[in-house]
DNA sequence: GTGAAAGCGCTAACAG
DNA sequence: CTGTTAGCGCTTTCAC
């Protein structure tokens, strides 16, 4: 194994403890015992023993990061590398290590979150989504264990310090958009209502159309795994109905290149016969035809967040829970046109 | 904190290593106790800590995962979450927990590496990229740290460990498609000619054309970063070549949607006018406009035949050195289609 | 088969 | 300012 911190104190001619001073840059020190120990360090080779170290001071200095389960195709959205890239960021800068932590499904993932907090892997957990009725949540708060989540809780939102962008709004403003370049039939398009992130891009949606006194129909608002075979049976639908939405909001960017395709087949253009604006910018929304009118969330920005707030959290227990709301703001692209008026014979 | 072994010990009526002798599962102890113990730890709700254990053992139970850095765009590529649930799953299996390692620079990897070797955070290292050069790789080298990559190492080929399809056969399978269906034209679009794969997969594409006697001018080959500026210029001139490609051989799914998007805009059809056919059958690829043609390299075996080696090494530091091949398959889809003989007049 | 005791490598009082 | 000492929680000889 290594070089030990006896070693290095022989070496310099101290006690281990003043070498463990050194390390932790304690004030009162010596410049003469400090820079003779430093040398020493450098000379050997040495570099302290996380796992000791740890043992000693009840940490890991380490964070549980959780994905969702890889059931889900969704994994595959590169919003995750993103927000771990966020995550890295800070967990780097702050020197704490990423443990990640995903299943095949639910009760592996459950599993996996409890070995890491029995067996004190990690100080902390960010939860990558958000979900109704969560047991990892449960069994966190349960365990009054530190985590934070990228999202909004689906209860106990003020207990719970999360990192989430304003998704009401967001859905609101973008929608808006539509509105405003002459859209009145407006449709949604997003996943699983179990997803809070779902849920409140819809509930936007719904506020701008109520605002605007356009209609939204119950039809007109669609919820599908993730596109396929039940997918392109809702869409289907959609266009079948007496008055077709002339635009479509989707609430991922990912989501939105599947029913792009859907459309064209189905012999529909977008933007010309039908405008879509969806949500993430993904840098496939940039290259994907037309490129997306989009929201961008600053998925970096949820990570790095995320990540500051856990750490600030594991280093004081009784830091109170927080929300942090990341700007967004809208990318217009190609997906989007202006709607001519209804030529009115 | 949590329970402690000498509290188990107490409970039972035991001393703590016999404890710990019930939960290394040590042959050599009657059921009895055997019983007594199990008892008393489920009842005190009894998780040892990871921590002292490890330090004990002089191991770490966990893996590192060494991602490119995220200057690339290329993480965003779907690969990555794909290929982490591959390692995830067989970790998970083996009871070992996953070490992220990811940074903005390439000297901020390095420095990433180096930590968690040399503070003993994990017991081995997986590489999930080959480059040529690669100081990482060298680091772990001159350590001789265990460490295993997915990808085919650009040197030493036979004294690292590493988990590859062959990709210079997939290389040459995908083209000879196109060439049995009538093209002989046909170009190849890839990244930097620093990753391995992308190397091989152009062997593989040059071994086609030369043995079905076509043509591969230099001007056939592309080497792009990730598209946009740089990637529109470079395929641009490709089709204003004296012959134009009526094939094109792509070395990544995502790289293809760009390329696709990139010539519908230059007024240019797939398949009608132009087939491709790209690597990796990412989830996009099936929903994509056209659907992909595309090598499926089954990413996540890649991701747990690697894990599953790392632990054999790690477990046993004389395991020689191995390549495992894992087996790919062509999945047929729409980008790609007949090309009639040409009019003759 | 089981217990006592000595570590794993580091930190943190407590003295001085 | 620095050394001594006693752990952190677990494993592992070595006896019995």
């Amino acid at each position: 194994m290594g070089v030990t911190i006896k070693e290095v104190a022989k070496a310099a001619g101290v006690a281990p403890s003043t070498v463990s001073r050194v390390i932790a840059d304690h004030p009162r020190i010596s410049p003469a015992t400090k820079k003779r120990v430093k040398k020493a360090m450098k000379e050997m080779g040495y570099h302290p023993n996380a796992n000791a170290r740890n043992l000693a001071n009840r940490s890991t200095q380490s964070l549980g990061v959780v994905m969702p389960s890889s059931a889900d195709k969704a994994l595959q959205n590169p919003f995750f590398p993103e927000v771990l890239r966020g995550i890295s960021a800070v967990a780097h800068e702050m020197d704490y290590s990423i443990l990640l932590c995903t299943g095949e499904t639910d009760e592996q993932m459950l599993e996996a979150v409890e070995r890491m907090v029995y067996s004190n892997r990690t100080d902390g957990i960010i939860l990558l989504y958000s979900q109704v009725n969560d047991p990892i949540m449960a069994f966190l708060i349960e365990q009054n264990f530190p985590f934070v989540v990228v999202g909004k809780p689906s209860e106990r939102v003020d207990e719970i310090t999360h990192v989430d962008n304003d998704n009401v709004r967001a859905g609101k403003e973008i929608t808006n958009h539509l509105i405003e370049i002459g859209h009145e039939c407006i449709a949604f398009i997003g996943g699983s209502t179990d997803r809070i992130v779902t849920i409140d891009r819809m509930k936007g949606y719904e506020s701008a159309l109520e605002e605007a006194g356009l209609p939204y129909l119950d039809e007109y608002r669609i919820h599908t795994e993730f596109l396929k075979s039940g997918g392109r049976q809702a869409v289907h639908e959609l266009f079948s109905l007496p008055q077709p939405p002339t635009g479509l909001v989707i609430a991922d960017d990912l989501m939105s290149i599947g029913v792009v395709n859907m459309l064209e087949e189905l012999g529909m253009h977008v933007p010309e016969d039908i405008s879509i604006v969806s949500f993430n910018n993904v840098y496939l929304s940039e290259i994907t035809r037309p490129p997306l009118t989009t929201v961008d969330i600053h998925i970096h920005g949820l990570g790095s967040q995320a990540a500051k707030c856990l750490i600030e959290k594991v280093k004081n227990k009784e830091e109170p829970a927080k929300r942090i709301i990341v700007p967004f703001d809208i990318k217009y692209r190609s997906s989007t046109q202006e709607k001519e008026a209804p030529t009115e014979v």
